[in-house]
This record gives C-alpha cells, structure tokens and sequence, in this order.
RNA sequence: GGGGAGAUACCAAAGCGGCCAACUGGGGCAGACUGUAACUCUGCUGACUUAUGUCUUCGUAGGUUCGAAUCCUGCUCUCCCCA
C-alpha cells in the first residue's frame, strides 16, 4: 500500500508560512483540500477571507461535472459542450480553450483540464468513445494553456484528469498518457458518480500504481471522511468535495465522535459542545442544543456552523491522516478512527 | 344580558352522510446527499400487527340512518360582536 506516498511530501503548517502565500482563502460553498507544502483549503463564491486562521492556494474546476451533474440541458460534441444557462436561459458553450481562458482569468494556482465526466453506470463502449474524447480535449487544453501566459505575475499549474470509468484498462491507459505529460500535478476523476466504493479504490489503486507519486495526485469530488481514509491509503493526496458544506447544510454533522443529524431531538436539551475535540471555534462556542434550536428555526446562522464546523472537521481529519503518516502508524489509526467517526449517534 | 362562531389525531388545519384511520403543513422518526445554481429530497408517523386483516378514534351523552367526523337533541367548554 503506497501509503508513504504522502508522507514523503513535506507537511507543513499554513501558519509557518509566509510570502510564500499568495491566494487567500476564499470560504463559501465550496473547499478543497491540499496535503502538499503549505496548503490546506480552499475556494470559491462569496468574497475573500480566511478560513479558521488558515490560507491556501486556489482552485478551480473546468465545468466538466457540471456537463454530468446538470446533464438534462446540454450537448457534447467534438467542439465542446453548449447548454443553457441556469440564470437567464443563454446558450453558452464551454470549449477546452475557452475554459482554460475563463480558468486564466480567474486566476486559480491550480486549473483543471475540461474532461467528460460519464457516469458510474457507464457500458464499456461509451467509456471508451468519452475517453478517446476526453483526451483530445485535453491535448486542446495543455496548447492553449501553453500559449497563454498567467495574468496576475504568478504561475498557474494545470492538472490533467484520468478518465476511464471502472474499466481498468482504460484507467491505465488514461494514466500511463497522462504520467508521459509530466504536468504539475495529476487529478482521477469520474469516480463516486454511481459506481460501488470497492470499484473506485480498485481504480485508484490502479491509476495510482502509474502516476507519479512526487507529483499530487487529486481525487476529485471525493468523499465521505471514510472514502478520503481509503483514498490517502491508496496514495492520493488531494481531495475536494461538497459533502462537508452540503450535508451540513442539511443538519449532518461529522465529529470526532460520530456523525450526528442535529436536527434530532435527542439533542434538545444536550448542552454539551459540538465535538469535545474542539476542532474549530464552533465547537466550544456552541452547544448543540443551541445549533438544534438554530437550524430547526431556519436561522441561517445555524448552517453556517454547520458547514465550518465540517469544514473544520474534515481539515481535522487530513492533519491527523498527514501526522499518522509522518508517525508511521497511518494503517492502525485509519482502522480505529474510522470506528469512531462513521458511527452514528 | 343580547347576538354569532366553533370544538377533528402531538400542534395547526381540511373534510361536512358511504370512496375517512381521516387532505395538507408543522412536529417526531428514519434515510439520502461525493470535481455545489438551489438552507434540498425521499419514506414512515392511532393501536395490534404487518395482510387488499382486526380493533379503537373526530368535545360529551343520546338519537336518526343499512351506514355518521359529517344530520338532530341535551350537556360541557372556547372564541367574537353588541350592551
């Protein structure tokens, strides 16, 4: 198991450092995390701050999940992908080279190629038609990001994505071309979009065997805290993921202790703090009855705990992962904080 | 004192002779959410039991009817208006 994959990447603390640190860390929907140098979240939608007294680099995405996740009103072609506009009904049309413009303009540290995301459930020609285009897609986007300079007097890092559904030889094909173009860094994506977990760490495993383990690889849109566990074991060490946001948004809160919905009533009278680890300041400034009364009275506030108390958690999670790893114990404690935190109170 | 309205399951509120164990919200219970337009979506929520089964429910006591939460009468309580 390539578990010192991560472990030989230089963990260090976002508070150590310093000029080093350019893009702030933008909190709003969406966060991702880094496990390399000096990187820990974040991203994206509603003015720039810090996040908990942490700073990071950027991200952003190409749109190709949204080609999947909004699939109703769209049309891929050898071109690119035209779909409407959810704000005004426009027609809009997402090329490789106008991504990587949009992504240029933006400004991200990290950018992403514009893929086609299938889902899990895919067959085995259609996975292999989508991957075929996936990598003349990619091919368009590393020229024109080549021929495109940064904006803003820093570079900027494009990561190709593995494709292949859960057809191992796709995903090893997909990675051996990849690994050839020696990019900055190396995302899989396409997984946890329908298939079963044991079939997304089977590719993983695979993909991860070929890419090259001194580069980050990044596991898109992945997951629970127990996916990411498997995921880092597997040698990935970049996530990124709604659940922590969303599912607080909904009331699901992941602790040290559990996962908890607190729009139960078994916490109505509990006065004790969110998580006694004490992750984050939502923690010890509020108690659960509180966040109950909050959220079950629609009180915004009440989500917003939610979702930086997650946040807060799952940064938790990938430093003790990064910790263990550097202790060499990652194995043992994976087993038993899993245990603990996926067990629902 | 006079006139009027109403009492339905935990709460609110439909139903106004059979298709009602009773619409719909809320609440409660359970589940979902994985490269984020969206504080969202789904199921259950009388009892026994788990089947196109039985039993007990719509303030209360009677009555009419093959059949009543629904019609009639008494009683109890609540609310509104005028004095």
């Amino acid at each position: 198991m390539p578990v010192g994959t991560v472990g030989s990447v230089k963990a260090v603390h976002p508070r150590e450092l310093k000029n080093d640190i350019r893009a702030e860390i933008i909190l709003g929907n969406t966060y991702h995390l880094y496990l390399r140098p000096g990187t820990d979240v974040i991203r994206a939608g509603g003015g720039i701050q810090e996040f908990n007294g942490w700073k990071g680099p950027m991200l952003t995405d190409s749109g190709g999940f949204q080609v999947f996740s909004l699939a109703t009103a769209r049309k891929i072609t050898e071109e690119g992908v035209t779909f409407r506009s959810h704000i005004d009904g426009s027609k809009c049309l997402f090329t490789p080279e106008n991504v990587m413009d949009i992504q240029r303009s933006i400004g991200a540290d990290i950018i992403m190629a514009f893929d086609e995301c299938p889902p899990g459930t895919s067959e085995y020609p259609y996975a292999l038609k989508s991957l075929a285009l996936t990598e003349r897609w990619l091919k368009r986007c590393i020229a024109r990001f080549r021929e495109t300079a940064p904006l803003y007097g820093y570079e900027q890092a494009l990561f190709p994505i593995v494709q292949g559904c859960v057809y191992k030889e796709l995903r090893q094909r997909a990675a051996e071309n990849i690994a050839r173009l020696n990019m900055d860094g190396n995302a899989i994506g396409g997984l946890a979009v329908g298939e079963p977990a044991e079939k997304m760490y089977e590719m993983i495993e695979a993909v991860n065997s070929i890419l090259p383990e001194d580069k980050p690889r990044y596991l898109m849109g992945v997951g629970t805290p127990e996916n990411i566990l498997e995921a880092i074991a597997l040698g990935v060490d970049m996530f990124d993921c709604v659940m922590p946001t969303r599912n607080g948004r909904n009331g699901m809160l992941f602790t040290t202790e559990g996962m908890i919905n607190i729009r139960n009533e078994k916490w109505k009278k509990d006065f004790s703090p969110l998580d006694p680890e004490g992750i984050c300041f939502t923690d010890t400034d509020y108690t659960k009855a509180y966040l109950r009364h909050l959220v079950k009275s629609d009180e915004i506030l009440g989500l917003q705990i939610c979702s930086v108390h997650n946040l807060a958690f799952y940064m938790w999670l990938v430093r003790e992962a990064r910790k263990k790893i550097e202790e060499g114990v990652f194995s043992v404690w994976k087993t038993g904080i899993l245990k603990k935190i996926t067990n629902r109170l």
